[in-house]
DNA sequence: CGGTCGCCTGAGAGCGCTCTCAACGGCGCT
DNA sequence: AGCGCCGTTGAGAGCGCTCTCAGGCGACCG
């Protein structure tokens, strides 16, 4: 920097404020400087500045999910999961235009230590929370730390924090609706982990609705987001319940388990049963038939959560906001 | 770290000492130290430490791929890719024991301009880097910009870098083996895209192994690596050559749609036609019937670019040395 | 008992940047 | 012509840590 600024003929002042695009520079110095910055190759030193800003220009993207006892697979599992993957682009596509990286961080519900030293540690402005398990304390934990944070939903016990989630129940709604209004009467769900809220409200959603419509009971079994666990479960449904012709999967990954059971089984999709799943991941344009399925923005939901995290960092004191999207049905062939 | 050197009566040097386990500190010194740490919740600011040891304890995992005209599904095709998941959570895994975090980072493989930027300002230590196609320029600018890199496949033009890659052309010859094995005598290939050199190796691989068991010729289509495509590529392959009854195909994704269309139009797996893939992805799994596969060990591929890259970071001058990883067939119901 | 060696500790100089504050010069006003 | 103000620049003080180097003290040896 020095020798940039004696290259140019002025003060590091005066090329710090070049940098750093200051208004408040003569036309002809800044050229000078711009040019003096080429002539050397100067490429200023990101830990100086973030030791007087206080900023480090990136943000933690942290995962945290009930670890299996083999952390192989966790991971594996993580990654592999659309549901995250879209969070991952939707959140990066967002914070590009502000040249804020994104560092990912998985991360066990149940031993938050790691984390928390490096969130205390100011590696990171702020941090996109993905979190969605009952008892996890981490959201808690990262408010207590006053870093700037967003969770991705709406957080169990009543935290002073901001959000980004789906109106679950009402996407629920639109897959009960529509299998009535097919002519389904016969209806079950595959809902997600009853201990996390979205498995829950999807669920609730669903049954809720159909009491109101004259269905007062409605067969369920609890599946656990992943396409084994939905063929699971779809076959103890299928053994129970035989006569469905209906069904609301809490997730495609699931649906798509069940779409391969149902076919395995020789029912047809959707004339003898008719599935509709949720998210409208990429999964759904993988099954055979194609599925019919509750749309979640995972990916502007992901953007609005890092504009919201952009918005915490810049203006430290800002009082938390919600915001909920719509979620809407995708008609396909399943259903 | 002032207030923790008064608390324990000594110099902020020999706070230093302690945090960072210097051996040289009296044990009842060392005590009193990490007392005064606890009892006055100080956390080190790590930009103050990167400022003067030089290291970020964090390096970039670099995708690069060749970008679509909508940047949206570019970002959604790398994060939904069960391939470069593995490859992050292989990395993630080796890294997380030496304390290093992750900042993904994706890229056009046309424009590297911001990448670039961030890797000289000396955001991160080192650079696990995945590039497939021939005529990328990263891997040359990385390694001019001298810092620690490691790349995923055999670079094409030869540069001094470290790299970590499959024995493409061995795996290719097991899945033609097993197919000549089963019986299987019209033999063909979906291949991948023939401007990377995996997609080259896995079928100039077949094709000559094949070519020196008497079968000078063997049909391909070029495929793109994903479901969609495979699908596609199987209709042209099957419109031309309608009585093959083995394929190879290069990757998991591509086989998965090919088994879709093979379903579709009634032709039996593996009797009418055997199919084997590439990589053993969950992808594998997720087809019916279950794909029997070349297993390309991707996390453990990651592990070890990652462990390369430390010791890279750790000794600077140490010479770039590659690994080669063998791949081993996976016999499961479609071959 | 004195000298020397070695182990620990403390003092202090940076690391490379930003940012405040003061100085300077030119301009417009009275 | 003098005064004051604004716009621009430079000087210099940190930001919080590490690390070298010197000094002190105890132990061991002669």
């Amino acid at each position: 920097m020095d020798q940039v600024a004696e290259a140019a003929g002025v003060s590091r002042a005066t090329v710090s404020r070049v940098i750093n695009g200051a208004p408040s520079v003569d036309s002809k110095i800044r050229e000078m400087v711009q040019r003096a910055i080429a002539d050397t190759g100067y490429v200023p030193n990101v830990a100086a500045r973030s030791l007087v800003t206080r900023r480090s220009n990136s943000v933690a993207l942290v995962i945290s999910e009930p670890d299996r006892p083999d952390n192989h697979s966790f991971l594996n599992r993580i990654f592999t999961d659309p549901y995250f993957g879209r969070i991952t682009a939707g959140a990066t596509s967002a914070l590009r235009p502000h040249d804020i990286h994104l560092v990912v961080i998985p991360t066990d519900s149940t031993d938050h230590h790691q984390v928390v030293r490096y969130l205390r540690q100011g590696h990171v402005d702020g941090v996109l929370l993905i979190s969605s398990h009952e008892q996890d304390t981490l959201p808690r934990q990262v408010h207590d730390l006053g870093i700037p944070a967003v969770v991705s939903a709406r957080p169990t016990s009543p935290i002073a924090v901001s959000y980004v989630d789906v109106d679950q129940r009402l996407g629920a709604r639109l897959a009960a609706e529509h299998l009535l209004n097919r002519g389904c009467r016969a209806l079950a769900t595959i809902s997600g982990p009853l201990d996390i809220p979205s498995g829950l409200d999807r669920l609730d959603g669903f049954r809720s609705f159909l009491a109101g419509r004259g269905f007062p009971t409605v067969p369920s079994v609890e599946g656990d987001f992943t396409r084994a666990g939905g063929e699971a479960a779809a076959r103890r449904l299928l053994t129970d319940f035989p006569d469905i012709d209906g069904l609301f999967v809490a997730n495609d990954l699931m649906a798509e388990g069940a779409l391969r059971l149902f076919q395995d089984l020789g029912r047809r999709v959707p004339d003898d049963i008719a599935v509709v799943g949720f998210d409208d991941s990429s999964a759904a344009l993988d099954c055979r038939p194609l599925l019919t399925t509750v749309r979640q923005p995972v990916e502007e939901m992901a953007a609005e959560m890092a504009e919201v995290l952009m918005a915490h960092i810049a203006t430290p004191g800002r009082l938390p906001r919600s915001v909920t999207f719509q979620p809407s049905l995708v008609i396909r062939d399943s259903a």
